[in-house]
DNA sequence: CTCGTACCTGACGTTGACGTCAGGGTTGGC
DNA sequence: GCCAACCCTGACGTCAACGTCAGGTACGAG
């Protein structure tokens, strides 16, 4: 599969892409004219490195945890770095619920003031 | 209370707290030589402003909803905002929780393949 | 008055994940 | 062999929330 079609079925711009196999997130073979050639797995790939962006990783930490991530084999530093992420993103996860909390209620207070109102 | 106080109290930068006055996130009286002077409600203040923005709210929306956060009127527009806003966070929080479980269960088979190896 | 510390206003630098544009090559159906 | 659609490699632009630096002013204890 060429990068127009990865991009298209994976939701991603063809840029990103490009910017993934920069960052040596995603690899490619070519074709004898030097464009990329993706395997079906690559869309699984770039589903996984998205969902591991939108956690908060950065591309450095997602290249280091993606070998373990997709085969399950990891090195004790990497163990490490698997648990510091998932807590990080656990402490992120509680942050977050304490804003939405705060939100809900401004909206019930807002909500209420404006049914008294009428 | 000067900037700097209000800084080492609230746990955010100089740079910072002058950024937020720049974006009218947050306001100042001036002493007759010009310096910043702070009221002991601005630590509140602060505090809910970086709330907002660890929820990942622009400086933009925040300064929008600034008003009707803190004391809790708002028009139909900013109540549209605010339930966006929450509805937005739900959201990201659903998405690390979803990051959370997959890093969770790879730091699980990892742990279990190690203690198999041992 | 003087010195040290804190503060002031610009204004340019940083970072990450791409967007976008220029200039040119590749593919493949007809 | 032609043409539209697609792809290539640089390389500069973007955006937010500040960091940092330069050059100068204010405050307050002694």
């Amino acid at each position: 599969m060429r990068i127009g079609q990865l991009a298209r079925r994976s939701g991603v711009s063809v840029r990103a892409l490009r910017y993934y196999e920069e960052q040596r997130l995603l690899e490619s073979t070519r074709t004898p004219g030097g464009q990329r050639d993706y395997p079906d797995e690559a869309m699984e790939r770039v589903q996984l490195i998205q969902d591991l962006f939108a956690a908060g990783l950065s591309s450095r930490t997602v290249v280091e945890l993606l070998p373990c991530v997709s085969t399950g084999v990891a090195t004790p530093a990497m163990l490490d770095q698997l648990i510091i992420e998932r807590d990080r993103i656990a402490a992120r996860i509680q942050d977050l619920t304490r804003a939405k909390t705060k939100l809900g209620r401004v909206i019930e207070n807002v909500t209420a003031a404006n049914v008294a109102q009428d």
